[in-house]
DNA sequence: CCCTGTTGGTTTCATATGCAACCATTTGTC
DNA sequence: GACAAATGGTTGCATATGAAACCAACAGGG
Protein backbone atom coordinates (compact mmCIF):
# COMPACT_ATOMS: atom_id res chain seq x y z
CA UNK A 1 0.00 0.00 0.00
CA UNK A 2 1.41 3.03 -0.96
CA UNK A 3 1.45 5.90 1.53
CA UNK A 4 -2.01 7.81 1.51
CA UNK A 5 -1.16 11.68 1.47
CA UNK A 6 -5.37 12.22 1.66
CA UNK A 7 -5.39 9.77 5.23
CA UNK A 8 -4.77 10.22 8.98
CA UNK A 9 -2.74 7.26 9.15
CA UNK A 10 0.97 7.84 9.94
CA UNK A 11 1.06 11.31 10.69
CA UNK A 12 4.21 12.25 12.62
CA UNK A 13 4.37 16.23 13.80
CA UNK A 14 8.59 16.02 13.19
CA UNK A 15 8.47 15.47 9.76
CA UNK A 16 5.92 18.09 9.28
CA UNK A 17 7.34 20.82 8.18
CA UNK A 18 5.58 23.94 9.71
CA UNK A 19 5.74 22.60 13.15
CA UNK A 20 9.54 21.86 12.19
CA UNK A 21 10.43 25.13 11.28
CA UNK A 22 8.87 26.70 14.14
CA UNK A 23 10.05 24.36 16.49
CA UNK A 24 14.03 25.43 15.14
CA UNK A 25 12.97 29.17 14.83
CA UNK A 26 11.49 29.73 18.47
CA UNK A 27 14.91 27.84 19.75
CA UNK A 28 17.04 29.62 17.57
CA UNK A 29 15.16 33.11 18.48
CA UNK A 30 14.93 32.44 22.13
CA UNK A 31 18.48 31.40 22.58
CA UNK A 32 19.67 34.77 20.97
CA UNK A 33 17.22 36.54 22.98
CA UNK A 34 19.49 35.91 25.72
CA UNK A 35 21.95 38.46 23.72
CA UNK A 36 19.87 41.50 23.54
CA UNK A 37 17.36 41.08 25.94
CA UNK A 38 19.55 39.75 29.37
CA UNK A 39 22.48 41.32 28.57
CA UNK A 40 21.00 44.93 26.94
CA UNK A 41 17.34 44.49 28.13
CA UNK A 42 16.13 45.04 24.94
CA UNK A 43 13.27 42.75 23.97
CA UNK A 44 12.90 41.50 20.30
CA UNK A 45 10.70 43.57 19.18
CA UNK A 46 13.26 46.58 19.92
CA UNK A 47 16.21 45.19 18.66
CA UNK A 48 14.45 44.63 15.67
CA UNK A 49 13.39 48.32 15.26
CA UNK A 50 17.09 49.34 16.26
CA UNK A 51 18.47 46.89 13.40
CA UNK A 52 16.33 48.17 10.79
CA UNK A 53 17.38 52.19 11.51
CA UNK A 54 20.87 51.00 11.68
CA UNK A 55 20.17 49.70 8.31
CA UNK A 56 17.73 52.53 6.35
CA UNK A 57 18.92 55.94 8.66
CA UNK A 58 15.43 56.94 9.03
CA UNK A 59 11.91 55.79 8.37
CA UNK A 60 8.45 55.99 10.01
CA UNK A 61 6.43 53.26 12.13
CA UNK A 62 4.52 52.54 9.11
CA UNK A 63 7.39 51.32 7.45
CA UNK A 64 8.89 49.75 10.37
CA UNK A 65 5.61 47.45 10.75
CA UNK A 66 5.86 47.14 6.88
CA UNK A 67 9.40 45.63 6.71
CA UNK A 68 9.26 43.57 9.80
CA UNK A 69 5.01 42.69 9.69
CA UNK A 70 5.14 43.59 12.81
CA UNK A 71 1.92 44.51 14.90
CA UNK A 72 1.03 48.54 15.00
CA UNK A 73 0.75 48.51 18.55
CA UNK A 74 3.69 46.19 19.17
CA UNK A 75 5.87 48.81 17.25
CA UNK A 76 4.14 51.54 18.64
CA UNK A 77 5.46 50.54 22.02
CA UNK A 78 8.96 49.15 21.03
CA UNK A 79 9.38 52.66 19.67
CA UNK A 80 8.21 54.37 22.93
CA UNK A 81 10.43 52.57 25.02
CA UNK A 82 13.65 53.10 22.83
CA UNK A 83 13.17 56.74 22.89
CA UNK A 84 12.50 56.84 27.31
CA UNK A 85 15.68 54.68 27.04
CA UNK A 86 17.65 57.34 24.85
CA UNK A 87 18.56 55.31 21.99
CA UNK A 88 16.32 56.24 18.96
CA UNK A 89 15.09 60.22 18.42
CA UNK A 90 11.71 61.05 17.18
CA UNK A 91 10.30 64.01 15.62
CA UNK A 92 7.34 64.88 13.72
CA UNK A 93 7.96 64.83 9.91
CA UNK A 94 7.43 68.08 8.09
CA UNK A 95 5.72 67.05 5.28
CA UNK A 96 2.80 64.97 7.12
CA UNK A 97 1.92 65.87 10.92
CA UNK A 98 1.01 62.10 11.66
CA UNK A 99 3.85 59.91 10.77
CA UNK A 100 7.42 60.51 12.80
CA UNK A 101 10.82 60.10 11.50
CA UNK A 102 12.89 58.20 13.35
CA UNK A 103 16.61 57.99 13.71
CA UNK A 104 18.82 56.25 15.84
CA UNK A 105 21.33 58.59 18.66
CA UNK A 106 24.52 58.77 18.96
CA UNK A 107 24.21 56.11 22.28
CA UNK A 108 21.94 54.30 20.03
CA UNK A 109 24.61 53.92 17.32
CA UNK A 110 26.91 52.94 20.04
CA UNK A 111 24.41 50.33 21.20
CA UNK A 112 24.71 48.56 18.00
CA UNK A 113 28.10 49.04 17.42
CA UNK A 114 28.58 46.51 20.42
CA UNK A 115 25.29 44.78 19.18
CA UNK A 116 25.95 43.62 15.72
CA UNK A 117 29.29 42.08 15.90
CA UNK A 118 27.81 39.86 18.95
CA UNK A 119 24.77 38.96 16.59
CA UNK A 120 27.08 38.53 13.58
CA UNK A 121 29.37 35.97 15.54
CA UNK A 122 26.61 33.84 17.35
CA UNK A 123 25.09 33.19 13.76
CA UNK A 124 28.42 32.27 12.66
CA UNK A 125 28.53 29.88 15.34
CA UNK A 126 25.38 28.41 15.07
CA UNK A 127 25.43 27.80 11.21
CA UNK A 128 29.10 26.92 11.28
CA UNK A 129 28.24 23.27 10.68
CA UNK A 130 26.52 24.19 7.12
CA UNK A 131 28.87 24.44 3.98
CA UNK A 132 29.31 27.27 1.81
CA UNK A 133 27.08 26.05 -0.50
CA UNK A 134 24.17 24.50 2.27
CA UNK A 135 23.89 28.27 3.81
CA UNK A 136 23.20 29.54 0.10
CA UNK A 137 20.64 27.09 -0.62
CA UNK A 138 18.89 27.57 2.70
CA UNK A 139 18.29 31.28 2.22
CA UNK A 140 17.27 30.35 -1.41
CA UNK A 141 14.70 27.68 -0.29
CA UNK A 142 13.46 29.99 2.64
CA UNK A 143 12.78 32.75 -0.35
CA UNK A 144 10.96 30.04 -2.36
CA UNK A 145 8.44 29.54 0.76
CA UNK A 146 8.01 33.01 1.32
CA UNK A 147 6.84 33.91 -2.08
CA UNK A 148 4.66 30.87 -1.98
CA UNK A 149 3.14 32.14 1.04
CA UNK A 150 2.47 35.23 -0.48
CA UNK A 151 0.40 33.43 -3.40
CA UNK A 152 -1.29 31.44 -0.86
CA UNK A 153 -2.69 34.37 1.21
CA UNK B 1 38.56 46.88 2.08
CA UNK B 2 36.82 43.34 2.51
CA UNK B 3 33.71 42.42 4.49
CA UNK B 4 34.27 43.12 8.20
CA UNK B 5 32.19 40.59 9.99
CA UNK B 6 33.28 42.26 13.61
CA UNK B 7 31.77 44.98 12.83
CA UNK B 8 28.38 46.72 12.70
CA UNK B 9 28.87 48.37 9.40
CA UNK B 10 26.48 46.90 6.82
CA UNK B 11 24.30 45.34 8.95
CA UNK B 12 21.22 43.68 7.18
CA UNK B 13 17.97 42.08 9.12
CA UNK B 14 16.89 40.52 5.98
CA UNK B 15 20.21 38.68 5.54
CA UNK B 16 20.25 37.38 9.28
CA UNK B 17 19.42 33.82 9.08
CA UNK B 18 18.02 34.25 12.74
CA UNK B 19 15.42 36.62 11.96
CA UNK B 20 14.82 35.30 8.23
CA UNK B 21 14.19 32.30 10.10
CA UNK B 22 12.21 33.32 12.62
CA UNK B 23 9.77 35.55 10.58
CA UNK B 24 9.17 32.76 7.67
CA UNK B 25 8.12 30.15 10.66
CA UNK B 26 5.58 33.04 12.10
CA UNK B 27 4.06 33.75 9.04
CA UNK B 28 3.81 30.09 8.33
CA UNK B 29 2.63 28.81 11.25
CA UNK B 30 -0.03 32.22 11.79
CA UNK B 31 -1.16 31.19 8.28
CA UNK B 32 -1.81 27.50 9.21
CA UNK B 33 -3.12 28.53 12.02
CA UNK B 34 -6.39 29.27 10.51
CA UNK B 35 -6.92 26.00 9.34
CA UNK B 36 -7.63 24.48 13.15
CA UNK B 37 -8.37 27.95 14.97
CA UNK B 38 -11.02 29.28 13.15
CA UNK B 39 -12.15 26.50 11.06
CA UNK B 40 -12.14 23.74 14.64
CA UNK B 41 -11.49 26.18 17.20
CA UNK B 42 -7.92 24.61 18.04
CA UNK B 43 -4.95 26.61 19.78
CA UNK B 44 -1.59 25.79 18.62
CA UNK B 45 -0.87 23.87 21.79
CA UNK B 46 -3.61 21.96 21.26
CA UNK B 47 -3.15 20.91 17.97
CA UNK B 48 -0.08 19.69 18.81
CA UNK B 49 -1.29 17.56 21.64
CA UNK B 50 -3.59 16.04 19.57
CA UNK B 51 -1.14 15.40 16.94
CA UNK B 52 1.27 14.06 19.75
CA UNK B 53 -1.41 11.45 21.14
CA UNK B 54 -2.12 10.71 16.96
CA UNK B 55 1.55 9.02 17.11
CA UNK B 56 1.76 7.98 19.92
CA UNK B 57 -1.12 6.49 21.40
CA UNK B 58 -0.94 7.06 25.24
CA UNK B 59 1.23 9.62 26.43
CA UNK B 60 2.04 11.68 29.43
CA UNK B 61 1.87 15.36 29.84
CA UNK B 62 5.47 15.79 30.82
CA UNK B 63 6.55 13.12 27.37
CA UNK B 64 4.54 16.20 25.44
CA UNK B 65 6.20 18.48 27.25
CA UNK B 66 9.84 17.03 26.08
CA UNK B 67 8.42 16.23 23.01
CA UNK B 68 7.01 20.03 21.94
CA UNK B 69 9.43 22.06 24.36
CA UNK B 70 6.16 23.96 25.22
CA UNK B 71 5.73 25.70 28.66
CA UNK B 72 4.60 22.82 31.75
CA UNK B 73 1.69 25.18 32.16
CA UNK B 74 0.83 25.94 28.32
CA UNK B 75 0.65 22.09 28.07
CA UNK B 76 -1.46 21.38 31.36
CA UNK B 77 -3.65 24.20 30.04
CA UNK B 78 -4.29 22.62 26.55
CA UNK B 79 -4.73 19.15 27.82
CA UNK B 80 -7.17 20.98 30.26
CA UNK B 81 -8.95 22.43 27.42
CA UNK B 82 -9.17 19.32 25.23
CA UNK B 83 -10.14 17.18 27.82
CA UNK B 84 -12.86 19.83 28.44
CA UNK B 85 -13.88 19.38 24.96
CA UNK B 86 -14.21 15.63 25.27
CA UNK B 87 -11.40 15.09 22.87
CA UNK B 88 -9.06 13.33 25.09
CA UNK B 89 -9.43 11.33 28.32
CA UNK B 90 -7.07 11.18 31.04
CA UNK B 91 -6.71 9.42 34.06
CA UNK B 92 -4.32 8.79 36.81
CA UNK B 93 -1.67 6.33 35.64
CA UNK B 94 -1.77 3.61 38.20
CA UNK B 95 1.90 3.13 38.29
CA UNK B 96 2.32 6.85 39.67
CA UNK B 97 -0.83 8.84 40.66
CA UNK B 98 1.11 12.00 40.22
CA UNK B 99 1.25 11.18 36.36
CA UNK B 100 -1.96 11.25 33.78
CA UNK B 101 -1.83 8.78 30.71
CA UNK B 102 -3.64 10.56 27.95
CA UNK B 103 -5.14 9.39 24.89
CA UNK B 104 -7.27 10.72 22.07
CA UNK B 105 -11.53 10.23 22.66
CA UNK B 106 -13.41 8.45 19.77
CA UNK B 107 -13.91 12.09 18.77
CA UNK B 108 -10.91 13.35 18.97
CA UNK B 109 -9.92 10.70 16.40
CA UNK B 110 -12.67 11.51 14.47
CA UNK B 111 -11.45 15.32 14.75
CA UNK B 112 -7.58 14.44 13.87
CA UNK B 113 -8.88 12.21 10.68
CA UNK B 114 -10.09 15.76 9.23
CA UNK B 115 -7.67 17.57 10.23
CA UNK B 116 -4.54 15.60 9.28
CA UNK B 117 -5.41 15.68 5.75
CA UNK B 118 -6.02 19.16 5.63
CA UNK B 119 -2.59 20.14 7.49
CA UNK B 120 -0.89 17.68 4.80
CA UNK B 121 -2.60 19.24 2.06
CA UNK B 122 -1.65 22.78 3.15
CA UNK B 123 1.84 21.64 3.87
CA UNK B 124 2.22 20.59 -0.15
CA UNK B 125 0.82 23.20 -1.18
CA UNK B 126 3.92 25.14 0.42
CA UNK B 127 6.04 22.86 -0.68
CA UNK B 128 4.74 22.54 -4.13
CA UNK B 129 7.56 25.02 -5.34
CA UNK B 130 10.63 23.21 -4.09
CA UNK B 131 11.56 20.29 -5.53
CA UNK B 132 12.06 16.80 -3.95
CA UNK B 133 15.75 17.24 -3.75
CA UNK B 134 15.96 20.84 -2.26
CA UNK B 135 12.49 19.49 0.26
CA UNK B 136 15.03 16.15 1.58
CA UNK B 137 17.76 19.25 1.74
CA UNK B 138 15.75 21.72 3.88
CA UNK B 139 14.82 18.63 6.20
CA UNK B 140 18.20 18.05 6.31
CA UNK B 141 20.12 20.96 6.81
CA UNK B 142 17.19 21.71 9.94
CA UNK B 143 18.45 19.04 11.26
CA UNK B 144 22.06 20.35 11.68
CA UNK B 145 20.73 23.57 13.36
CA UNK B 146 19.35 21.60 15.62
CA UNK B 147 22.26 19.62 16.81
CA UNK B 148 24.47 22.87 16.64
CA UNK B 149 21.34 24.44 18.48
CA UNK B 150 22.09 21.78 21.09
CA UNK B 151 25.94 22.13 21.20
CA UNK B 152 25.34 25.86 21.77
CA UNK B 153 23.28 25.36 25.24
C1' DC C 1 8.81 3.92 59.04
C1' DC C 2 9.85 9.25 59.29
C1' DC C 3 11.88 13.17 57.01
C1' DT C 4 14.01 15.24 53.34
C1' DG C 5 14.34 16.04 48.57
C1' DT C 6 12.26 15.33 43.78
C1' DT C 7 9.03 15.20 40.44
C1' DG C 8 4.54 15.67 37.71
C1' DG C 9 1.11 18.84 37.31
C1' DT C 10 -1.75 23.06 38.58
C1' DT C 11 -2.40 27.77 39.84
C1' DT C 12 -1.15 32.50 40.54
C1' DC C 13 0.69 36.68 39.09
C1' DA C 14 2.88 40.04 36.44
C1' DT C 15 3.83 40.95 31.69
C1' DA C 16 3.28 40.69 26.62
C1' DT C 17 0.25 40.50 22.97
C1' DG C 18 -3.18 41.67 19.34
C1' DC C 19 -7.46 43.52 18.19
C1' DA C 20 -10.41 47.26 18.11
C1' DA C 21 -11.69 51.74 19.43
C1' DC C 22 -9.79 56.01 19.32
C1' DC C 23 -7.52 60.71 18.14
C1' DA C 24 -5.36 63.78 15.12
C1' DT C 25 -4.18 64.87 10.66
C1' DT C 26 -4.50 64.59 5.77
C1' DT C 27 -6.74 63.60 1.35
C1' DG C 28 -10.38 63.58 -1.84
C1' DT C 29 -14.77 65.26 -3.60
C1' DC C 30 -18.34 68.05 -4.39
C1' DG D 1 -13.45 75.47 1.50
C1' DA D 2 -16.42 71.84 4.08
C1' DC D 3 -17.49 67.32 4.89
C1' DA D 4 -16.58 62.43 4.34
C1' DA D 5 -13.29 58.87 4.07
C1' DA D 6 -8.69 57.30 4.92
C1' DT D 7 -4.31 57.03 7.32
C1' DG D 8 -0.48 57.12 11.00
C1' DG D 9 -0.07 56.33 15.55
C1' DT D 10 -1.68 55.55 20.51
C1' DT D 11 -4.41 53.50 24.06
C1' DG D 12 -7.76 50.30 26.41
C1' DC D 13 -9.08 45.83 27.03
C1' DA D 14 -9.41 41.06 27.11
C1' DT D 15 -6.50 37.08 26.39
C1' DA D 16 -2.14 34.39 26.22
C1' DT D 17 2.09 33.64 28.15
C1' DG D 18 6.12 32.09 31.21
C1' DA D 19 8.27 32.17 35.68
C1' DA D 20 7.83 30.99 40.08
C1' DA D 21 5.02 29.44 43.96
C1' DC D 22 2.49 25.72 45.07
C1' DC D 23 0.44 20.91 45.95
C1' DA D 24 0.34 16.00 45.87
C1' DA D 25 2.59 11.89 45.39
C1' DC D 26 6.74 9.33 45.18
C1' DA D 27 11.84 7.99 46.37
C1' DG D 28 15.44 7.01 49.31
C1' DG D 29 18.41 7.43 53.12
C1' DG D 30 18.75 7.36 58.12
Amino acid sequence: MPPDHASASGFDLERFLPYRLNSLADRISQALACLYETRHDLSVAQWRVLAWLHHREEMTAKQIREATRMDKAKVSRAVQALEDRGLIRRRPSPQDQRVQDLRLTAAGKDLLAELIPEARAWEAELVAPLSVEEYRELLDVMGKLERQLARLE
